[in-house]
DNA sequence: GTCGTATCGATACGACCGTATCATTCGCTC
DNA sequence: GAGCGAATGATACGGTCGTATCGATACGAC
C-alpha cells in the first residue's frame, strides 16, 4: 500500500534532514557560513554529498532549513516562559530567563555562535531577516505580558514605558548572544552577567 | 633620493589600501563577507586584481586591514564624546551617543550591515574577537567614566552599579547594531530609538 | 526469477576561488 | 635617447564550489 511505505519514510527523512542540519550547525559554529558547503556538510553528517543533494535540492533550500531548525530551538526555549502566579516574582522570573540564556557548556557557545552566523546572513538575505522579524514580535508580545503582569504585581519602579522596556530587552538579548558568541572559548561571563544584573536592577522598584 | 620617491609613494599607497577597503566595505553591506573575494573587490574599486593582491598579498591581510579600519571609524566615532560640563547633562550627551549610532542614511545602514558581517567573523577568528575586545575595552573604560561623573552631579539615581551598568551600554550597543543591520532597507527606527529611551529613563533618577 | 523503479554513491562540468608567475609598460638616471 | 628597475595588468594553476547527470544496487510487483 502506499500509505505503508511512505509513512515511514517520511519520518526518516524528516530524522535525516535534521541531522543534517545538525551538522550544518556543526561547521557553522567552528568555521562559520563560510565554512558551509554540500560536500562538507556532507562529510560532517557522515553521508555521501549526492544524499545532501537530494535531501535538498539547492544549498539555499538546505540553509534555510537549518535557520529553521535554530531559529525553532530559541522558539522553544522562550516558549517556557510562563507569566503570572508562581514561586518566583516576574521579575525573578524574567531575570532566570536572560540568565538562561548565556551559554553554560560548549554546545551553548556553539549555539551563540550559529546565531552570529545566520544573524549577520540575515543582513543580506531578506527571508531570513522576516524570519528574525517574526521571532521578534512573538518575543516582545511575551515580554510585554509579563512586564503588566510585573507592574500590576508592583514589582516595577512606575512611570516606565513597558512597550519601550520590552524593545530594549530584546536589544539586549541580541547584545548578548552577539558578545557571548565572540568570547574566547574558555571566557568569563562575567560582563554579560553584570549587564543582566543591570538591567533587572534598573527595572525594580 | 631616496625620500623623494618614497614618501609620495608611501602616501599613495596608503591612501590606495583605504580605497580597496572600502570597496570591500561596499561589497560586505551588500552580499556579506562571502561576496569579498580577490576579484570582487578589485572590479569594486575599479582596479586589476593584481593590484589588489600586490597591495596586500594574502586575503586575510585584506580582511583584516578593512576591518581595522572599520574598527577606527567607530573607535573615532566614540572618541568625541566628551565628559564633564557642557551645555547638556552628562546623560542627556550619553543619550546622544546611542542615538548617533543608528543609522540616518544609506551609508549608516550599510556600516552596521559591515560591522554585523565583521562581527560574525569575530566569532570565528580570535584575531578579530581580539581587536573587538580591546574596542571594548576603550569604550567600558569611557562609559564608566562618563557615568561616575553624572552621579557625582547627581544625575543617576542612587545605588547603581556603575560598572554593570556600563557593561549593560555596552551590550546594548552590541544589540542596537545588529538590530539594525538586520532591518530592510526603508525601515523604521522606533523598536531602536525606544529602547535607547528605555535604558535612558531606567537611568535617570 | 525477472523486471521496472526508486534510491544510492560517484562522477562530470563549468565557474570562481586564492595565489604564483610572467610579459609589458612606465618613469627615472645617466 | 638608451638602459634599467619597479610597478602593473594579465594569465596560469591547483582546488573547491554548486549542481546536473549517470551507472549501480536494492527491492517490491508480477
Amino acid at each position: 500500500m502506499c500509505q505503508n511505505e511512505r509513512v515511514p519514510k517520511a519520518v526518516d527523512r524528516e530524522s535525516r534532514r535534521r541531522e543534517i542540519a545538525e551538522a550544518l550547525h556543526r561547521i557553522a559554529a567552528r568555521d562559520g557560513l563560510e565554512g558551509v558547503s554540500v560536500r562538507t556538510v556532507a562529510a560532517e553528517a557522515r553521508m555521501s554529498a549526492g544524499a545532501v543533494q537530494r535531501e535538498f535540492g539547492t544549498k539555499d533550500e538546505l540553509l534555510g532549513f537549518a535557520f529553521q531548525v535554530a531559529v525553532d530551538e530559541v522558539a522553544d526555549r522562550f516558549g517556557h516562559v510562563r507569566i503570572g502566579p508562581g514561586h518566583l516574582t516576574s521579575v525573578e522570573a524574567l531575570r532566570q530567563v536572560l540568565l538562561g540564556l548565556l551559554p553554560t557548556d560548549e554546545r551553548g557557545l556553539a549555539r551563540t555562535r550559529i546565531w552570529a552566523a545566520f544573524y549577520a546572513h540575515a543582513a543580506i538575505d531578506p527571508l531570513f531577516a522576516e524570519t528574525l522579524s517574526a521571532l521578534d514580535d512573538e518575543t516582545r508580545t511575551r515580554f510585554v505580558q509579563l512586564l503588566e503582569y510585573a507592574r500590576d504585581q508592583g514589582e516595577l519602579a512606575p512611570g516606565k514605558d513597558l512597550e519601550a522596556v520590552a524593545e530594549l530587552l530584546l536589544v539586549v538579548i541580541d547584545g548578548l548572544w552577539m558578545g557571548c558568541a565572540r568570547l574566547p572559548d574558555g571566557s568569563s561571563l562575567d560582563g554579560q552577567r553584570a549587564a543582566i544584573e543591570a538591567v533587572i536592577a534598573l527595572l525594580e522598584r
